[in-house]
DNA sequence: TACGTCACTTGACGGTGGAAAGTTACCACC
DNA sequence: GGTGGTAACTTTCCACCGTCAAGTGACGTA
């Protein structure tokens, strides 16, 4: 058949790029279940198997999509913290307050930055990644730690509890199960206002 | 009851609870990315179409065993609450402890049933076991509410704290997320006992 | 200029869920 | 005791998916 003589039609120029965009549009529009690399391919104008050259597979870029997604969100939690001051609470309700509203911008990447069973966990990028969000409570736990004396395992907990906190929250309001909650609560109140009310239950720090 | 019926060509007897059956098996078994309805059916010596009569078509079939999981944990848990007395924080742990219990035995179960994505939500199976189990913790707090005098936005902040807490605990435990947390705890410190610690860092009820 | 590698295309394979139409067994009714 | 309808299952087809192997063209480099 005809060869189709497109200079650019060997070297997009940056697919990668361009395939990674295409595909957290996606997510973000339509959820995760309406990903597909042929879908995103045709999107580009190219061929359902380019994207192999740059990821591999599916899994390989759906990775660096959420390792992507992981590096964003932690970014936006330190400024977070840094702009929250001192405070351990304050600072506590603000990574959490900022994944939140993240997830609430962003509810496909959220969702495939927690689910293992589509990505490479082990790989560094997002380990990484993973590793640098985690660092941010592991701080605020170890100084509430320090200042009260606290047994090791309790302080475990405490981190453990906000990040489930965090994670529940979030997954519980992205797939419209608190709909009968809201709809129990005063006219005008948020879903970021009533987070707030929620994380005042838990007694950390 | 279902009526059982001889198992000839064209009757199998009871395949639709077989094909739940099945179903479970491969979910628990392998995780619910490995279910197909071909793999089911074949595995049924039936062909690829037959669930169609019975389900209509997979998230058809896939509610049906999340509503089957939902009644069979709300069970579990309503026996639980009985065994647990009259103290509300007893019954609150005990609702928190059976799920995750279950969460563990039936891990892809319970994946499922939080996954609003792979099922029909709506359907009345779902709503009605949904219900049920959601029963349990807002009656705790209702008790809890009514004997402190507690403003509703924090009574409903309390229940949703405890979902939450559950879901996220539990997801990210299958997720095998939790595993560094796990590596700095107590030797012989089981998940379920360090769920009991982290239910404490919830100031409820 | 020749070579090797990168970026992409082409075409095929086995898998998926679903729709349409055909077959067979049973059951109620006249 | 035939007849018609319906339920249960099969067969065949379609569109789509991810992955793989082989091919092609452009480019940098030796």
């Amino acid at each position: 058949m005809p060869q189709v003589k497109d200079p650019s039609a060997h070297h997009h120029g940056n697919l990668r790029a361009a395939l990674l965009a295409e595909a957290e549009r996606v997510i973000d529009n339509d959820g995760l279940d309406a990903l597909s690399l042929r879908g995103i391919s045709k999107a580009l104008g190219v061929t359902h198997a380019a994207p192999a050259n740059h990821f591999g597979d599916l899994p390989g870029l759906l990775s660096e999509l959420a390792a992507d997604g992981i590096r964003r969100l932690a970014a936006r939690q330190a400024a977070a913290v840094k702009e929250a001051g001192p405070d351990l609470r304050e600072r506590a309700h603000a990574i959490a307050r900022t994944y939140f509203k993240f997830a609430v911008e962003h509810p496909g990447l959220v969702t495939l930055m927690s689910r293992s069973n589509r990505l490479y966990r082990d790989r560094p990028s997002i380990k990484e990644a993973d590793a640098e969000a985690r660092r941010m409570v592991d701080e605020i736990a170890s100084e509430n730690q320090k200042k009260k004396k606290l047994d090791p395992v309790r302080a475990a907990a405490e981190r453990t509890a906000l990040r489930a906190m965090i994670h529940g929250y979030s997954m519980l309001y992205i797939d419209g199960r608190l709909g009968p909650t809201f709809a129990s609560l005063p006219e005008g109140m948020t879903p970021e206002a009533f987070f707030d009310v929620v994380l005042d239950v838990i007694d950390f720090p």
